[in-house]
Order: C-alpha cells, then sequence, then structure tokens
DNA sequence: CTGAAAGCGCTTACAG
DNA sequence: CTGAAAGCGCTTACAG
C-alpha cells in the first residue's frame, strides 16, 4: 500500500541510511545517488512515515494549549495566533480547556503528559502552579504560561500591558469629566489586579481619592454565555449604580462586560449619560450595541504567535543543551474609544 | 529515566509479552501474574509510551477538524462537542483553518494526512469535494462531513434542520403580519439554499408570492470580524431597505448578521418597528444589542458531538470489516424570538 | 496461561 | 561519500 523507506532504498540501489539522510539532509550526498533517491521516492510516492520517525526520535510535535476557558474567546483568538506560528516549525497545538477548574487543568496536563506531547502553553486557572514541579519532574518539557501569571513554578510567561491599559482606559475616564470611577474584575487574580492598579495609579495621578467601595471583583467562573448575565458581576453592577454616586464604571474584561452591560440594559440606565463604560477585550460586538462600547483592545494573536515562538525557542535550547533564564513579555494595549464613554 | 515494558517484565519476572496483555487486556492473564505486574507497574511508575504504540498500532488517535472558517465562533462551538466526544475514545481533535479557501483546504487535509490522521472532520468551504477521492484513493480514512453538503465525495454527514429552520423563522414574521420579507444568506451553498428553500415554503403556503428581488447571497468571505460589517451583505441589506417596500429581514448566519445589523444600525433604520429582523444561529451577543435579536437556534455542540460519534464508528468499523452506507442526520433547531421581530 | 521472537519504519552512531 | 546494523518500545501471531 503505502511505501517504505525500504523500497525506496532498493529502487534508488542504495542503503536506507542514504535515503533518510537525503531526505533529511542530515548529510552531505553526492548529487549523483540524491538525484537517484529523489527518482525513487517519486516514482513509489513515498511520504515519511511521522508515527515512525516520531517514535524514533522520540517527540510527538504535538504542544499542549492548556485554556482556563476556552469558552472565552480572547483564547480561541490566542489559539489561532498559536497555531499559525506554531505549523511553520511542523508543530500543532492540542486545545484542551479546563473550565476554570483547577482539578481539571491538573488533570489535563497530567493527560497530555501521558500522551506524549513536546511542549507546553498554559493559560492557568488559578496562581497556584506548583504541581507542574512533580508532574515535569521526571518528564521535563518546556512550558510557556500565558495571560495570567503563575505562582510556584518558574518559566516563560507572555501577558498584556495590563496595568497601562487599565490606566489608559480610567486617565479616557477622567479627562472626560469623570471622578466617581468603579472598577469590576472579572476575578481576583493577578491579571485583574494588575488592570486594578492601572486604575488606581490613574485616579492617584489625578488627584482623586481612591475610594474602595468603587473596586469589586467576580468570581471568575466559567459559564454559559447565557448564565454569564446574572452572576455577581451583575449583582456588583447593579450594586454600584443604585448605591454610589458612581458616573463612569470600567469593566475587567470581556466576559465581566456580558454580565455588566446586561444590567445597565435591564435597568435601562443610559450608557454614557448616565454612566459611562468601558471595558477591557476589544470585540466585534462591542459596536453593534448601542451606544457602541469603547475598549482597551488586547492583542490576542499577537500573544498566541508570541508563545508559539518562545515554545520553540525553548524546544530549540533543549535539543542544543542550552541555559536561558525564564522571560516575561507584555504585549501592548490599546484604547479604542466609543461612544459608551464619550 | 522513564520505565519501559521491558523494566517492568524484568522486575515482574514474566515476558513483555504478558506485561502488554495485562496492561491492554487483550488476553487472559491468571490473577497472581495480573498482581505481579500490576505491582511492578507501580513501582516503577510505568506509563506506556503512545508514540511507540501508536506506531507499532499505525494510528495517531488524532482526528483532522478542518473547518472553513474558524473566526466563525459556530465552528469553535462544535469544535467543543467534538472534543469532548472525541475525548472519551482516546482520541483528540486537530483543528485547522481553511478560510474559507478551497485551495487552502485541500493544501489542510494533504498536511493533516500526511501527518498521520486516523479520519477527518471537515466543514468544507465549497461543495466540490471530489478532490478528496484522490487523496484518500492511497490512504483511505474516514470522513464525516459537518454544517454543508458536499458534492463529488460521498460520506457521513452532519446538518441543522436548515430548511425548518428558514420556515420557522419566516412563519414567525407572517404570524407577526409581515408580507414583504427579505432574505440575504451569507452565500450561495447548499445550506443556505436549504433556508432559503424553508423562507420560500413559508411564504407559498401562506399564500404570498415569492420575490425574485427579496432573496440575496454574499460572497462568504472569510474576513475579520470588523471588515464583515462591509461587505456585501451591507450593500444587500441598505439596498433592500432603501429601494424596497421589505418590512422584515431573515439573514442566514451569525457572520452576515454582523453585516447586515451594522447596516441598519448606521442608517438608523428603527427595528422593529421600520423593519423586523430576525437570524439564523444565536449567539450572547444578540441580547445586547438594542433590540435583542431574534434567532433560529443551530446546536453546534451536538453537531460536534454527533459527528465525533459517527467518525468514531467508522474508525471501529474499519477495524471490524463492516461496511455501512454513508449516513446523513439532521440536528434539530429552535425558535428563540426576541423584541427584533416583535 | 505464558514466553520467545519477529517486526512495525524509521534514525543514527559506527566503520570503511 | 556510503552502507550494515543496532535499536527506539511496543504488539501480536505463534508455539508450547
Amino acid at each position: 500500500m503505502k511505501a517504505t523507506i525500504k523500497e525506496v532504498a532498493r529502487l534508488a540501489n542504495v542503503s536506507v541510511a542514504t535515503v533518510s539522510n537525503v531526505l533529511n539532509q542530515t548529510k552531505r550526498v553526492s548529487p549523483e545517488t540524491v538525484k537517484r533517491v529523489e527518482d525513487a521516492v517519486k516514482k513509489l510516492n513515498y511520504q515519511i512515515n511521522p508515527l515512525a520517525r516520531n517514535f524514533r526520535k522520540g517527540e510527538s510535535k504535538l504542544i499542549g494549549f492548556v485554556v482556563c476557558d476556552l469558552s472565552n474567546y480572547f483564547f480561541q483568538d490566542i489559539a489561532l495566533g498559536l497555531e499559525k506560528r506554531l505549523s511553520r516549525y511542523g508543530y500543532r497545538p492540542i486545545l484542551i480547556d479546563s473550565k476554570e477548574n483547577k482539578l481539571t487543568e491538573i488533570e489535563n496536563v497530567r493527560n497530555l503528559l501521558a500522551g506524549s506531547i513536546d511542549a507546553f502553553i498554559i493559560a492557568p486557572t488559578t496562581e497556584d502552579c506548583s504541581y507542574l514541579k512533580l508532574m515535569l519532574e521526571q518528564n521535563p518539557v518546556p512550558v510557556v504560561f500565558v495571560d495570567r501569571k503563575p505562582v510556584g513554578y518558574e518559566s516563560d510567561l507572555v501577558l498584556s500591558s495590563n496595568e497601562q491599559g487599565g490606566y489608559d482606559a480610567v486617565m479616557h475616564l477622567i479627562s472626560r469629566g469623570h471622578k466617581d470611577i468603579a472598577f469590576i474584575g472579572s476575578r481576583f487574580d493577578s491579571t485583574m489586579v494588575e488592570r486594578a492598579a492601572g486604575y488606581k495609579r490613574a485616579l492617584v495621578e489625578s488627584g482623586i481619592p481612591v475610594n474602595a467601595n468603587y473596586i469589586r471583583y467576580g468570581e471568575g467562573l466559567s459559564l454559559p454565555h447565557k448564565e454569564l448575565r446574572y452572576g455577581s458581576i451583575y449583582q456588583h453592577t447593579l450594586d454600584l449604580v443604585t448605591n454610589y454616586p458612581v458616573t463612569a464604571l470600567f469593566v475587567g474584561n470581556n466576559m465581566a462586560t456580558i454580565g455588566a452591560y446586561s444590567c445597565l440594559k435591564e435597568h435601562k440606565i443610559r450608557v454614557p449619560e448616565d454612566l459611562a463604560f468601558i471595558t477591557f477585550d476589544d470585540s466585534f460586538w462591542l459596536t453593534l450595541t448601542t451606544p457602541a462600547i469603547s475598549a482597551i483592545a488586547q492583542q490576542p494573536e499577537k500573544i498566541g504567535d508570541l508563545a508559539g515562538k518562545m515554545v520553540y525557542q525553548r524546544l530549540c535550547d533543549v535539543k542544543n543543551k542550552v541555559n536561558r533564564e525564564p522571560q516575561l513579555v507584555r504585549i501592548d494595549t490599546m484604547l479604542v474609544a466609543r461612544t459608551s464613554s464619550m
């Protein structure tokens, strides 16, 4: 059925070693021999058997992308960038959803590891990633983290400029005359804390006192989009607009915006007249709402691209027995001002 | 470093064949021997090397999901259902984006095939899938199609009840008193034609003449969400509301709705007062617009789940040398009426 | 019920 | 520059 390297060798009248060397350009082979081999390959329509090669080389060419919440399209966009980059190197990502559940994440990593993955890219569900120490001890593979900063496991890391993004969002609101500005993060984690830090810096620099009541965090559950709208973000939003004189709201990510904006809509809070609104994460539907929603745009595809680059570098380092310090890279964000904050 | 089956055999004082048989339950082994093997496995923390096993068995446990347009979240939701189902069988999907380009699709299939994929699930970019005949000739693997009906290659197929969904959408509009109802499909393909057929049946059954000017198709390009809004769908929408006395619009899918709804918003067409609106595909953001948008909901996760089931069945059939006719399965849709059509 | 052995299709020191 | 040969870690007839 499918030709093997042996048959190519026979037809070309050379050894399998030579065929392999021609195919992989691992050794110099005389031009005439190369020609004979290539002709035989063409004639037999030979294609290398990757199963055999991977087995032999002890690699799978698969990279596990373990995502805290795949229903968040932000991560799917990261996956797009990742796939594009990895395919250039002959690698493929395996996507797997942790559903914001630490145990699921650990189970996923364990499964992938047992399935002979070559490396990991992880958007962790919680900060504590010390479990990786034990799991990767016997079987060390490179890890690159994205979007959320891990604790307990030192490795490469790609993050957005969260603090600066938060700062830009709030400076924008302040420039529009707002002073009573609230922040709602989707959950209490390093990423949201960074965005809140930018929020605070903008206030402090502008001489506006920071009011602890104005800073909220949700639970960051992985819920179907439909249920999101009645979760804690919705409640925080309602509480803020009902019981506090806030005139502007900065929401920490796209998922939280679903809850917050649903609340404003249902309670007929006029945006921006009653409440100016801006979110982290740009999405196509932010222009289809009335009014269109302002955002601090992240660059998820770029994050994925870079993570792919970095993990490949590590893979090369392993082969070349090079040792480098873990790296932290930040990706810029950009203010996109729309009617909701104008 | 990592223990092999040989070491387990030595420690348990049995042959590697016996260890393999215990591990895979391929043969009866005496309880005492089983115990000895299991103890050895535990002691050495042995894990089977999937690379070796896959090579030996000639399978990769990977299934290629070749998607016409991954930026359409509908397909990402299918992927979610697919992944869940396949993981039960020990398989994993490899996602790959054809970007609505036939050549890219063919190239993707070729690449995956060279990468030793065990089967395909394909959402084809165009109807003509005859290229598969040649490519799978030397290396036949099961194929299941989803969402779009192929021509030139007979295989299993999972589709939504498009005709019925279109019918339901339009009957809903008619029940609200509309007679001048337009349809815009994202592109001219079998799926959109089916939805248009439901549209026509509803009109005919209600004694409303079918007006050819009211039926439009876009180009179905894979564009970034932001550019979609100024494509042909936008133009068709503008033409319809400007030059024809239409009072209701039925849009063929979620992507087209981005273009159509952007147009209505920009031209301040009041929905539903000036124009009632309903789309195919439900999405979370349809409730965040003003007004909320009615939809014929598909069940993408269920489609993915079923496609996974069917492809697995085929894989089993191949092993058991069973031959079955290609199967076509339809998944129900559901009317979700919101303010845009009320 | 158990084991010895062949072999899947490659890659890679090693020898010449 | 080329080839003979070992071997990666399994599974699977086959023999007993």
